[in-house]
DNA sequence: CTATAGAATGAATGTTCATTCAATAAACAC
DNA sequence: GTGTTTATTGAATGAACATTCATTCTATAG
């Protein structure tokens, strides 16, 4: 007989370093798909390809890396918007399509699936609620309310109650979020896509905050 | 020494036809604080004042009962505001703003956290998510489609691609309600109110949809 | 008042996991 | 090579929980 198991990447091999990253984002996905409890850490494991033993020695228990994979998986997306907002000089009208544009591509990105998790989670999981209130929620609501407000101040914004209308504002893209993520999968009217849904998103904002309604452009 | 246990309902009370709907609705609110997978029916069982194995007469399983909360929380809320939108005489305007009021007065009600439910066990029921999909989401759009409709119609509103955005229009309704049963309560800003939003909502929208751009009125 | 049907009970059962930890074997020092 | 450290394993443990069903009790008929 020749040689064995040239391709397997050998069992037992030690990273110290990438394994809670791995072992994040395998909880993660399948949190995001089952929900927290009816996830079992010995699919977690496996999808880590790591034994049942390990997560317990990275993390104290199932709660403790659930609470990881929400504080790993919300800082990194957050300042993308930020910084084009503090740097794009053009028409807020373009400058909300580029911002809607960016988050359409996140909203592919695994991690986006965990509005969704934390919706579903925040009553077991009070202080995960606070967290993501903190860290994203405010965040969000600041980002849009600082878009609005300098449209207001560029004059091509009516005024509006800008904390409140930031709100209204982000709901919609939450709302597709965890869409993409729970009931789009089945969906039954196939011209309901997210860009279609952001088109649609879009044309509502811009008209409903113009300030100056002089003409009535088509589309 | 007196008489005994006047005000107690009698352990062991026959009432075959009143059960199934409180075992429901035990496991509705429950279900939709904790989740299906985190919810014991010990505790359903205690909180519809039955013995454990009486939701196993009148339900196949957890499942089966889970299936049944959906199914029975859905129907009742249908059909008020569809009555509404075909009796209305008045502007389409006022119309919106009457729908709204009704949708806030039906939000504090139970079920309301019905949403938050389905979209948290979407991916673990999918002949649930199938059901609701065709029993809510579709005629929940429909709905909207019609409003909008009848706006443009009536020439109160421009023209807009309707299907598209009577789904825009329905997501901030439904946010909210799935919001009101997740992270509100740990709201941080005192004046992140609902009413708040459903002002800024109904600005955005008439003002987003409106047709004719003549006069540029305050609010 | 007694008998019968069937509604309701709750102790018992079996399974499904979260969690533990003694054993194993990489990696590295010498 | 040999010894030491420690990352990793996976069988074993025990608790939690869904589900069952023989028994108990209520309501109603006769």
């Amino acid at each position: 007989m020749p040689h064995e198991s040239p391709p397997q990447p050998a069992r037992r091999t030690r990273r110290k370093e990438a394994r809670p990253a791995e072992m994040i984002e395998a909880a993660r996905d399948l949190f995001i798909e089952r929900g927290f409890a009816a996830t079992k850490l010995e699919d977690v494991a496996r999808r880590a390809g790591v034994s049942v033993g390990l997560p317990y020695v990275y993390f104290e228990n199932k709660a403790g890396l659930f609470k990881a994979v929400v504080r790993e998986s919300v800082l990194p997306n957050i300042r993308l918007g930020e910084e084009l907002l503090d740097s794009y000089p053009g028409p807020t009208d373009d400058l909300l399509r580029l911002i809607v544009n960016r988050f359409w591509q996140m909203n592919r990105e695994p991690s986006a699936g965990l509005p969704k998790l934390v919706v579903a989670e925040a009553t077991n999981f009070p202080d995960i609620a606070r967290f993501y209130m903190e860290e994203v929620v405010m965040r969000g609501r600041r980002f849009f309310a600082r878009i609005i407000q300098r449209g207001i101040d560029r004059g091509e914004f009516r005024p509006v109650d800008v904390m409140q209308m930031a709100r209204v504002m982000a709901a919609p893209l939450s709302m597709l979020t965890i869409w993409t993520h729970s009931l789009a999968p089945h969906e039954l009217d196939p011209g309901a896509t997210a860009e279609g849904f952001l088109d649609a998103y879009l044309d509502l904002v811009l008209h409903g905050l113009r300030a100056a309604p002089k003409d009535t452009p088509d589309v």
